[in-house]
DNA sequence: GATCATAGGATAGTTTAGCTATCCCATTTG
DNA sequence: CAAATGGGATAGCTAAACTATCCTATGATC
């Protein structure tokens, strides 16, 4: 198919797929056959992803490219690309740093053990930051967070176990990621509201 | 003081002040004494906001904005003051909708009971958008969910008692609502890495 | 009292992100 | 053959959050 009908058929302009290709969101089509580019299913895949991407996780298009990059690369396995997607969505940071003190607490042989590092650097960042800001985490809290993370991880949301395409895949992983986050922030909110009408003895 | 000597002190450029004027975010400075405007301690705590929100936090202005015109309404009590900056932090809605079946078996008699409208509509919100974007929120996982912020929620931060003006009071509950956010969520990246890693059975 | 820096208001420019619109010309389809 | 379209290049637009420049009245200093 040609721009017009990858346009109508994807709901995007045909000037943003012309932007999406300048920017190297999208690869250009096949001019194999003629002068003019030649769009295929996965040209339409790849739109419905950045659409996805940008209207429901809210990602910048920088973001956006690291992920399709992810997925165009033939190097990067169905696990890795995952992690890469959540990475990515929460905003994890690669950036080592030596262990914050309350670190040894939560990750250890006991628990958490191995823990992927892009995550691990990531709330240790997060706990020397507090400690920047004036604000460092309260242990009590840590250790309390830490109970109940525990118990929301046991249960395997299986994402995307039957994804159609890479493109698919990460999809679903980025929308997951971010609408339990959200999720779980939101609950939290409500069940702090109730409790602060009702009183810490409630 | 002066406007230099308030931009010097704050640490804030003398333009991004006289934009923050324009604004409505900052009262403009006394001209009682002089046509030169004096500026006084509620400036530089004001600025210190400001820095805060936008610093740490990563609001926007029109976000600061709302929240300082709840601390210069005289008619908004503290507990009122808190919540409005918890919602604006954690981009709570306001609009209302029809409730949710799933909201059915969290928020009753039981448990929840009572919780604020914001967080409640805001939750709701989120159910019914999960089952437009196909992505329908798991029972399951909710169950564990609210469990999970039910012990969170039952250890009081306790944030700001002690808070010497309205303004550091909305400081200190903006960046504990949004640090401590940020905290669950990378705490359950660590979790889900972890046990990603180690498989369901660990 | 003259001077020179500054205050504060107004206005316009800058940067980044993410598009959107216009030109242009080769091609291509009717 | 003619009107339309594709694709590349380029420029424009909007929003947010500043930043810089002008201007004039004023006030501190000598």
């Amino acid at each position: 198919m040609q721009l017009k009908e990858l346009s109508s058929r994807s709901g995007v302009s045909g000037a943003s797929i012309k932007f999406y290709l300048r920017e190297g969101l999208l690869a250009p089509g096949s001019t194999a056959a003629s002068p003019r580019a030649d769009y295929g299913p996965g040209h339409l895949r790849r739109l419905e992803l950045i659409k996805t991407l940008r209207g429901v996780v809210g990602l910048g298009l920088a973001g956006i490219k690291e992920i399709t990059g992810g997925i165009d690369d033939p190097g990067l396995g169905t696990v890795e690309l995952m992690g890469r997607v959540q990475s990515i969505v929460l905003g994890l940071a690669e950036e080592a740093v030596p262990d914050h003190p309350l670190m040894a607490g939560l990750v250890g042989p006991g628990r958490w053990a191995d823990a992927s590092s892009r995550a691990r650097n990531s709330l240790n960042l997060l706990l020397h930051r507090m400690d920047e800001l004036g604000v460092p985490a309260n242990p009590r809290v840590l250790a309390v967070y830490a109970a109940a993370v525990d118990q929301v991880a046991a249960l395997d949301v299986g994402h995307a176990e039957q994804a159609a395409s890479r493109d698919e895949l990460a999809g679903t992983v980025a929308v997951g990621t971010h609408l339990y986050g959200e999720l779980l922030l939101k609950m939290l909110a409500v069940a702090q509201a109730s409790r602060a009408i009702r009183g810490p003895e409630g």
